[in-house]
DNA sequence: ACGCGTGCCTGTTGGC
DNA sequence: TGCCAACAGGCACGCG
């Protein structure tokens, strides 16, 4: 499940493969691959790649620039739950869950090829102008990342009666969190993630992005979580998942005080928690 | 406007 | 052992 580190990690490992080269060839093997709003694959076609970036959970490849607004700026990748992107030799097969491919020639002449790999088929690929993200509802209501906020407005965002977990997910309020790394964050500051997100006092609100960022920022030193379907895009595998205080850990003992971890279902997402550490 | 429930999708797991 | 329901979960959508 990629969430901020996975896909700042998989931005990482893409880019050395991807910079400087020019798009040569595209395939689509899955329409709904395709997000709606997208410009067509084709018009990909002839553009070179200036770089990679992150944006939340959203992966984004920046192309170089070009005069026409029409012409497309970046492509936009949402993994969601088990899309990998992945960067294979010219010759490469593409495998039964591959939905979309990217033919990319260095200035050598020499191909490679990035797969988007993705089992589930949740992920999406938008292929976007500036106009097209100011259309894009989720990416206008985009919260800040982690990282960028500012302990008030944190608190500010935190005004909610819904519970705090769900209220970190909400990808409105900001940008990058996923069921992991929210049960984790609020294991480490101490806080019940059914508490009404307004219930935080500012010092609380305060331990919680604190603990968030520490966690985010530890995660991508391990090269992000991999529990099942995540790798980056050289096809290695993270390491945080060795971490987890909390996270599928439901009915183990407590690794700060050995009390059994409590499972419950919060906003229809698994949620584990230790009745004892978290108030 | 907000908060909640449901559908999407397929491979894996666990209970009977 | 084999079968099948439950589960994994981010987000769009519809409802109250």
């Amino acid at each position: 499940m990629p969430e901020l580190p996975e896909v700042e990690t998989v931005a990482r490992s893409l880019a050395p493969h991807v910079k400087g080269r020019v798009i040569c060839g595209t395939q689509l093997l899955l329409d709904s691959t395709l997000h709606p709003l997208s410009l067509p694959l084709s018009s990909l076609l002839g553009r070179t790649i200036a770089g990679v970036s992150r944006r939340g959970k959203l992966l984004i490849i920046n192309l170089d620039p070009v005069s026409s607004p029409e012409l497309p700026t970046c492509v936009v990748v949402h993994l969601r739950m088990t899309g990998r992107l992945l960067t294979r030799e010219a010759n490469a097969k593409k495998g039964s869950h591959t939905r979309c491919i990217l033919e990319l020639q260095d200035a050598c002449g020499q191909t490679e090829l990035l797969f988007f790999d993705d089992t589930r088929t949740f992920g999406k690929i938008l292929v976007a102008a500036p106009a097209i993200l100011e259309q894009w509802k989720f990416w206008r209501d985009l919260g800040p990342e982690p990282f960028d906020l500012s302990g008030g407005e944190f608190l500010l965002r935190l005004g909610r009666k819904m519970a705090i977990k769900s209220c970190l997910l909400d990808q409105g309020v900001l940008a990058g969190v996923g069921n992991i790394y929210a049960d984790e964050s609020l294991f480490q500051a101490g806080i019940r993630p059914d508490r009404p997100a307004a219930s935080l006092t500012k010092e609380e609100a305060a331990k919680l992005l604190k603990a968030l960022c520490k966690v985010l920022r530890l995660s991508i030193k391990h090269c992000g979580s991999s529990i099942r379907d995540y790798m980056d895009a050289e096809g290695n595998v993270g390491s945080f998942q060795n971490k987890f205080m909390v996270y599928g850990r439901g009915g183990e003992a407590c690794r700060k005080c050995g009390a059994t971890l409590e499972r419950m279902r919060l906003g229809g997402r698994a949620t584990v928690f230790c009745p004892h550490c978290q108030h």
